[in-house]
DNA sequence: CATAAATTCTACGTCTTGTAGAAGTTCAAG
DNA sequence: CTTGAACTTCTACAAGACGTAGAATTTATG
């Protein structure tokens, strides 16, 4: 897998947004508001459809070709992404269970509860 | 943060097996041996040098410069490292609850025996 | 078929990383 | 102090990832 670009991420973010596909220029119209400043000028739409083509090689979005202005969405929820994300990175180290020590010293209470609740025994 | 090269990554990996520093020849025999194929040509000094310097600049990795050959040593420990990225990439998404979830439902049930022991119950 | 809309190609500047030679610095021995 | 070897810093370049978008091509539709 690997890291996403500002770009990249954020038209991510999008369509982790919208669960029904939309257009690359829906996308392009989205991403104009998001990035409101006085600096404004929006994307060229080539510039989204090209960051969307990479986004598809990269596996994590899916187009519809069958209807003109093509649709995009995610493959997977951000949610799902994340979570593989962190379990690339702990890797298959030797030293996991030190790994996910220090992580779990970092959590909140709230967040350690629900984790007792995940853990449940079994 | 951010993402580790292929290279900067064993001279990482390398500084983390050795706690005491050491110092750019070191390291440059040490990754000629672990890289042995037929493909043998050891890096040149001066290309761990480089490396090194890159990786002291994101904070990874200390000098002391206060001896000639300069020695080299991580700046944190492996588990610290690698927790940290995790944090990072948990982030501080509205859904941090739903990714830990998803992780945990990925881990073994050794590590999961681990985590229930590092919650505890308070 | 002409045309507007949409998609694909091609391209370029910037940044990161692997790689290392050239140039400069330092220290010990003579 | 001078010199030479060891060491460090500078400079450089190729390749790949990303942001960005114009040029060229494809596709419906009147």
């Amino acid at each position: 897998m690997a890291t996403l670009g500002d770009l990249e991420r954020a038209v991510m973010d999008l369509l982790w947004e919208h669960p029904e596909a939309i257009t690359a220029n829906t996308l392009r119209d989205l991403l104009s508001q998001r990035s409101s400043g006085a600096d404004a000028r929006p994307l060229a739409v080539t510039t989204v459809l090209t960051v969307l083509s990479r986004l598809e090689k990269k596996g994590l979005v899916e187009r519809e070709r069958s209807i003109r202005p093509h649709r995009y969405r995610a493959v997977t929820s951000r949610a799902d992404h994340t979570a593989e994300l962190m379990l690339e990175v702990l890797g298959s180290a030797p030293d996991r269970e030190a790994v996910l020590a220090r992580f779990i010293g970092t959590v909140s209470e709230g967040e350690a509860e629900t984790l007792r609740k995940l853990l449940g025994r079994d």
